[in-house]
DNA sequence: AATTATTTCAACCGCCAGGGG
DNA sequence: TCCCCTGGCGGTTGAAATAAT
């Protein structure tokens, strides 16, 4: 018996989504929280198959997203983070708060891969290509004995050989170029507090998914709605502006919000969460 | 202004791992 | 132990946007 699809084909819609489903997607896990993306599209009325909800939520309309290309400081994390990791894109995106494993792995493509080229270094293995056509022809008379020995898996970490106390990327910048890349770090001060949370489990994803205590999720029982009890968002998922990205928004837009503050931070209410996403969406279009 | 080529990126597809029955 | 389901991941595609001719 093969494997059941991951829903039902028939009637259900693909290809760009439209401003009405994103409303009711975002309406959906608002109210309800993250839970079963398989039960999403039919409970909040889309006729989009569970993997797809999930996929725009995570790659376009999660409120804590940073928009716009990375920095200079988030690609040089980038490289860094592929010189050791590789295509793990999504272990790449956890050290990069904000972005997706699909943006970064979109920006690789279009971007950084060229960057490198032009650099005259390998993408894929972060080798000086001159050095790389060498290594080849060597190779070529030395048989694949390195092969072996040249990558170990060590807790996801891929590492080279020569590789315990460098990574290929040092390999062949240099720590000059490492204590640049913390130094650009350190100058970008939202990348330095974002990275701050580096090993914390992310703050909007981590709450998103805990359902206040006394709540059920998805099993369908005593759901709270808005109106209902609000209390917990700020308690339990401490939006904060900036964790929504709100930097974006204008001051007319900001005052408009009904935001509290909550000791140091600036706490959203409900209905300023919604403002906000409409606004996003707005302007995303 | 029209056409063609290239680039970008949102979305899809298929596979895999982990958990539960 | 096996089977099924779900979520997640990485590779790929193709429509839209942009640049070049």
């Amino acid at each position: 018996m093969g494997r059941q699809p991951c829903c039902d084909k028939l009637g259900v819609k693909k290809g760009p989504w439209t401003a009405e489903e994103d409303k009711k997607l975002i309406n959906f896990i608002l109210t309800n929280g993250q839970c079963c993306w398989r039960a999403v599209p039919k409970l909040a009325g889309l006729r989009r198959c569970g993997k797809s909800c999930r996929l725009r939520w995570t790659n376009y309309l999660r409120p804590d997203l940073k928009r716009g290309l990375l920095s200079e400081a988030e690609e040089q994390l980038v490289i860094d983070l592929h010189a050791r990791l590789g295509n793990r894109w999504s272990k790449i995106a956890a050290r990069l708060p904000g972005r997706t494993d699909n943006e970064i792995k979109n920006h690789w493509n279009t971007h950084i891969k060229k960057k490198l080229l032009k650099m005259g270094i390998d993408p894929v293995t972060h080798e000086p290509l001159n050095k790389e056509a060498k290594a080849e022809e060597s190779s070529s008379h030395a048989d694949h004995s390195a092969d072996n020995q040249n990558t170990t898996e060590n807790d996801g970490i891929v590492n080279s050989s020569e590789d315990n106390s460098s990574t290929p990327t040092e390999n062949c910048s240099s720590t000059t170029d490492d204590s640049n890349l913390l130094d650009s770090i350190c100058n970008d001060e939202s990348l330095l507090t974002s990275l701050l949370w580096m090993d914390e489990p992310p703050l909007v994803d981590a709450s998103w998914n805990s359902v206040p205590a006394g709540e059920t999720a998805c099993n369908g029982t005593s759901l709270p709605s808005w109106e209902d009890d609000c209390a917990w968002l700020p308690d339990c998922q401490d939006f904060g502006i900036h964790d929504f990205g709100f930097d974006c928004l204008n001051d007319i837009e900001l005052n408009t919000m009904n935001t509290l503050e909550m000791g140091d931070k600036t706490v959203l209410s409900v209905d300023a969460i919604f403002l906000y996403l409409g606004i996003l969406l707005e302007g995303r279009r």
